[in-house]
DNA sequence: ATTCTTCATATAGATTATCTATATCAGCAT
DNA sequence: ATGCTGATATAGATAATCTATATGAAGAAT
């Protein structure tokens, strides 16, 4: 498209206008400007072509014939400039743009969001799942959900739940277990990206010292849930992960012994923004779910 | 499209070029312009459009996902105006652009046409059929043949040929015929439109002072004709007119007497301007193919 | 820990595009 | 002859766009 860097795009504006809607006139008022402006680039345009696109009548101005195809695509490529604007000045407020962690949408917010719909009819909530970190203030997401130190630079993060963790394995295997040391035998699968350790929770359990039998690594923590709900052995388990699972009874924790990891659930919003009130509505509904969620934990 | 005036289309045009090139300085490339003039349109229109196109990282810009969606717009919006620019650039140097009276085109030139194709097989032309006069300097059209005075300012005209008039009738018609007076008592068909009257050929018939029972008038010189052949009566008709219909012997000139009228075919070509070889190689066609046409005449 | 590289942004001021205001021209209608 | 309509030309003001340069952030290499 590096043609286009020999003509001025206004003055293509102008001509298309003039083509359109017959005369200097009716372009210059809706281009918003003087009639002398658009004569001027409508004549200029011509120079730049290095053809007339218009035939002087003392009526007004006809297109010529082959002005006829080229203003044809000229009114292709401005009304599809003027779909985007249009698009992107759109403002849609009951649209919610969230962005969590694919985890966090596939094994607790998919299994809620028929709730939100009907505490919050006229929301539609927009999930972008991504891993990565997200500014609201230079994204077009409105809120984050992400598990971390909450410490991040840029951002305004608000605690929404400390992280624990737990093993959990399916019922058959538990019904094998009689104390915390029993698990040391039992095969682990693990999630690579885990930002802690095992060994965690062994002190938290009086283990310390002990080691797990790891076996199979897996770079989705929801792939390696999959992997302990088809029996291939234990995970050291969060909450939201495994709070559906634990739920509908495919996996247990064996011995309800919990670990903290320093780490939590945050909210992620713009710093120094008014927050929007649809902001602060899902904030309320994820905080009344969780708390519910949480109730099984007990 | 008033909704482009809230925005800058080349500001638009560097998002659309970032967006699909993948950084500014790829963008910057291609728009000719340095890294700093591209930062600064597309900060300048993410402002103007309300929302954040790109999130910035480390490795450069990556498109927000409303942004894709209005990038796909605006891609479309450029590419047309691309195809717009290169087909006003594009100079087909085989195309030769005539502009003819309608009635010059369907009766003398349509039947020829093959033989200018034999002739000069690597030209083609483009026929624009219209009464109205024609600059080729403020047009698209190279040359443009009418027939009137020859005196037309702003353009170059050269005489084709001399118009002479002559009655013309169905051979039926003539048989009824022994001198010029028994014309008298036959209807004339008239066009309306036409440049000169009966008395113009009376006259040059030694029947001055008399007169023709004009009877149907037409808007249409080539419908005149038309009712002629169809026997409603005699037609004031002039060379290229009835050439054809006198080629095929659908009409007769019953007399052999003819008239001029002052005026001429032209060519008309754009003043001051070094003609084109196309051009003189259609005149040079047109001149014989007009003198074959008129050894009929005599 | 330090340095280098890559990519984007900010800023000041120069250059070019675009605009307004005004005068003028051509053709048509009265 | 006059008035109206529509386009064009011109001078100069205003805004858009650009370059040159400095700066910042993040990641990679040492």
């Amino acid at each position: 498209m590096k043609n286009l860097n020999s003509v001025h795009l206004n003055g293509l504006r102008a001509v298309e206008a003039v083509g359109r809607l017959g005369s200097l006139q009716a372009a210059a008022d809706e281009l918003g400007v003087t009639i002398g402006a658009v004569s001027q680039q409508v004549i200029k345009s011509e120079a730049q072509l290095g053809r007339p696109l218009f035939e002087r009548t003392p009526k007004g101005m006809t297109v010529t014939e082959t002005g006829a195809s080229i203003l044809a695509r000229l009114r292709e490529g401005f009304q599809a400039l003027s779909a985007a604007v249009a698009l992107a000045q759109h403002r849609d407020d009951n649209i919610l743009t969230i962005s969590v962690a694919p985890v966090f949408a596939a094994r607790w917010l998919v299994y809620r969001l028929d709730r939100f719909a009907g505490r919050h009819p006229d929301i539609r909530l927009r999930i972008d799942a991504t891993t990565q970190l997200v500014n609201p203030a230079t994204s077009d997401v409105d809120i984050g959900i992400r598990v971390g130190s909450g410490h991040w630079s840029g951002v305004k993060s608000e605690l929404l739940l400390a992280q624990e963790i737990f093993p959990v394995v399916t019922p058959q295997i538990a019904a094998t277990l009689r104390e915390p040391a029993d698990l040391l035998k039992v095969p682990a699968v693990v999630d690579g990206h885990a930002m802690f350790k095992w060994d965690v929770w062994l002190r938290e359990a009086g283990l310390s010292g002990r080691c797990m039998e790891e076996r199979h690594i897996f770079n989705d923590a929801s792939l390696c849930l999959d992997a302990a709900m088809a029996g291939q052995g234990t995970m050291l388990a969060w909450q939201t992960l495994a709070a559906y699972a634990l739920e509908q009874k495919c996996l247990v924790d064996p011995f309800g012994i919990r670990a903290r990891t320093g780490f939590g659930h945050y909210f992620i919003t713009a710093e120094g923004v008014r927050e929007a009130q649809k902001v602060t509505a899902f904030k309320a509904w994820i905080r009344e779910e969780m708390e519910e969620s949480m109730r099984l934990f007990q």
